[in-house]
DNA sequence: ATTATCTATAGATCTATAGATAATGC
DNA sequence: ATTATCTATAGATCTATAGATAATGC
């Protein structure tokens, strides 16, 4: 016995899989419309036709590759999910950072954030307004959160010698808490309004970076940020 | 000449005054309503309706209190920014910190942004959720922390010889940018998902305080929090 | 022949008003 | 007499579909 496939693909996603080159073009300037849109104005405040007349494609086109509003949010939710995961994999590998001091690796994470932020600044910023409002993406956000937080905490615990603290794992977390609140306080910010963070991104990892080597009690990274 | 005046008080709040004991019930009723409903769902997932029924009132009577739903958002505002600017202006009053290490102010103010939240989390939340979708509340949301930014920063820097950093006025740039991060980070995080932080708040506090001061090269607070 | 796109619009949802009724306090 | 409240509903806005037309690729 087979299960009836609907015309969509997953039920979740709602999205279907397009079967013409011109198809995929579509849903691609669908997406990424939508993703602009989210992130500038949020989701509720962007509706079909505004997806559709950015994309330039038709409100029926839309319907015709996502089942509603909800699925755009699943298939963006889904790229941005898919590459973080990548990338976060491979960050974090244990054999990367094979003779790297804690300031070594706080660095490099912190400078990896920010410049991928600025280079998508729209792909983040939908994530997180998306991830904002359903509850159901909202743990998928935090599963992958978990992910890198598990990954950063085993690197550093690994050194856990090296820890000028009197308890090492409640250092280890405040350190995470605080990297990704200043990480995300900077991307939002700046989204936004003017804010009063240190203005340059070289001054925001350098400090950044101070403040945790310092914090955790660890000699500063050996070289300045390549 | 005078100007003539509309059945509105003010042009941007769009608030009748109450002249009933009724009203002002009423009034009260529907703005705490309003500020659950969007503590909660976010101002756009809430209807009129649903701000009428939870406040025990009915829609028309909300219209004439307030002209829409941008007058709810405004006058919420008011009382928020009030009762902020309020204790703001009394806790960074030089005054009150006479004698005081950069420790003592960092913790207290620490200590008092944790407990504030936690009395009343959902007059903070909806606070940032409605600023976050207004420009012009935006603005002001701007302002009121320009205004607690600027009070700390002239506490911190009127003992700058205290700090061991190169550049101290970019070290206070730095460790205002990082508190309000890791407060903000705590209470929406607190509201939604379980998160990765410091489990307990006296934790919090402690370990906060701890990071600001090494990053600063100040020594700890003289004593434990009151 | 099948898949993709468009225009037009029905249906659902929410805002905001009209008009009738009830409560207040001078 | 004035102010406040309620119910009912018109009007606006957005979602989602139907049905007709155009493009694709076997």
């Amino acid at each position: 016995m087979s299960v009836r496939k609907s015309r969509w693909t997953a039920d979740l996603g709602h999205v279907r899989p397009g079967q013409q080159t011109r198809s995929q073009r579509t849903q691609a300037a669908l997406l990424d419309a939508a993703e602009e849109l989210f992130a500038d104005r949020g989701v509720d405040a962007t509706t079909i036709a505004d997806i559709a007349e950015r994309a330039g494609s038709s409100v029926g086109s839309f319907y015709h590759h996502f089942r509603d509003k909800s699925a755009v949010q699943y298939a963006l939710f889904d790229r941005f999910v898919a590459e973080a995961e990548r990338t976060t994999l491979d960050a974090i590998a244990p054999e990367r950072w094979e003779g790297a001091s804690i300031a070594d690796i706080l660095q490099s994470y912190v400078q990896f954030a920010v410049i991928s932020d600025r280079e998508q600044p729209a792909v983040k910023r939908a994530g997180l307004e998306v991830a904002r409002t359903d509850t159901e993406l909202g743990a998928r956000f935090d599963k992958l959160s978990a992910m890198l937080d598990q990954g950063l905490r085993d690197l550093l615990i690994a050194r856990r010698s090296e820890i000028g603290h009197a308890d090492p794992e409640l250092a280890v977390t405040y350190v995470l808490h605080m990297l990704a609140a200043v990480l995300r306080a900077r991307l939002q910010y700046d989204s936004t309004h003017t804010r009063y963070g240190p203005r340059s991104d070289d001054d925001f990892v350098e400090e950044t970076t101070r403040a945790v080597c310092r914090y955790l009690d660890v000699p500063p990274p050996t070289g300045p940020p390549e």
